[in-house]
DNA sequence: CAGATTTGACCGTT
DNA sequence: AACGGTCAAATCTG
């Protein structure tokens, strides 16, 4: 945690580096007779590097504030990103009480939040939200004042077993019964989740309907069909921070302390708004989740809504956001930086 | 029978 | 005191 920067740099370079060369790569591909497929993912690929390397100069430059945010929201599970719609992060947590005492008690104050508002449509069969590709299981449903329907709360299936704490709740909106807000807070720590990427909801669907099969198998296709589905609606970015609520990207870390989990994934996000973790996966995959809608959004969409990588494996890098400031004497001028 | 859901009670925050 | 979030016993489901 200390000597954060140096890796943020590095990092940086890295992403923006591998977006040039994705970007030559798909140049190359746009000659050949290449796949839609193929360029697609490169396309996706270099979204998510300059994404990431966005992120890291946000984080850092910024009015110095917590950015939970972006991490937290990372990844978790955005189930967002799967379908692109759009996370209103309001985290909650952090700068309030962030200076770290009991963990343990605050948790909750200090665990990122964010919001996505999914809209289902009637065409897809899908009555609730997507599946975001993590278990999640039921603890709770309450009447909300002036809601016209319930909240339910979900918590990770693995919470005992793997000590995973991600939660989130699912609120149809009063206005419009086809969508659902879903507020997600913690990150999936878990090694679950990724299998399953995005399969059409299952959790709200369990409650009305019962067919979650074709979760797995359908992944891909089942996504892309979902993403075009959903539609994302986008509140107020501009009082929202740039910052990408998910994942991102490897570095962070100069910090040592390689997370305090064994196994070799975790979150991408820890709850505590200091905490990020990274993964090495999500470099180059959690894009897959991405999506071609947004290609044509503005660059603060791209960034709202980035996500799902929440399956990869996760190695979590802890370090504080506190040292994380953009370096004034940052090698922009770095060889190879721009070309 | 194990795991998930339901639902009223409990608790912390505002 | 009201409200929102979580717990946990009862119940349901496969």
């Amino acid at each position: 945690m200390e000597s954060g920067w140096c890796w943020e740099q590095q990092t940086l370079i890295a992403e923006l580096v591998q977006g040039m060369e994705l970007a030559k790569q798909l140049r190359a591909h746009l000659n050949a007779t290449s796949s839609v497929e193929s360029r697609d993912e490169l396309l996706q690929r270099i979204l998510a590097s300059y994404e990431r390397a966005l992120l890291i100069l946000n984080w850092g430059g910024s009015m110095g504030q917590p950015q939970s945010v972006g991490v937290s929201a990372g990844v978790p599970e955005s189930p967002i990103s799967i379908n692109g719609s759009s996370r209103s992060d309001e985290f909650d947590g952090g700068v309030k009480d962030n200076q770290g005492y009991n963990e343990a008690s605050k948790k909750r104050k200090t665990t990122p939040r964010w919001t996505d508002h999914v809209r289902v449509s009637p065409e897809n069969g899908l009555e609730g939200p997507h599946d975001d590709g993590y278990s999640w299981r039921k603890y709770g449903q309450k009447d909300i004042l002036g809601a016209k329907y319930p909240r339910s709360y979900y918590r990770c299936t693995y919470r005992n077993t793997q000590n995973c704490w991600a939660t989130k709740q699912v609120q149809r909106s009063d206005e419009d019964p086809t969508i659902f807000e879903i507020t997600y807070r913690g990150t999936h720590t878990c090694a679950h989740g990724n299998q399953s990427i995005p399969s059409p909801e299952k959790q709200e669907k369990k409650q009305k309907n019962t067919n979650n099969n074709y979760q797995q198998q359908q992944s891909q296709q089942a996504l892309y069909n979902f993403q075009n589905s959903l539609k994302v609606i986008t509140e107020d970015l501009d009082n929202k921070e740039m910052v990408s609520p998910f994942s991102f990207p490897s570095a962070y870390g100069c910090s040592k302390n390689v997370s305090s989990y064994s196994p070799s994934f975790i979150s991408p996000a820890t709850p505590e708004p200091t905490h990020y973790s990274v993964s090495p996966f999500q470099m180059n995959n959690f894009v897959g989740a991405h999506n071609l809608q947004h290609l044509e959004s503005d660059f603060t969409e791209i960034i709202s809504t980035n996500t799902s990588a929440t399956n990869s494996p996760i190695v979590d890098l802890d370090f504080s956001l506190d040292q994380v400031e953009l370096d004034p004497n940052f090698p922009f001028d770095t060889p190879g930086f721009f070309s």
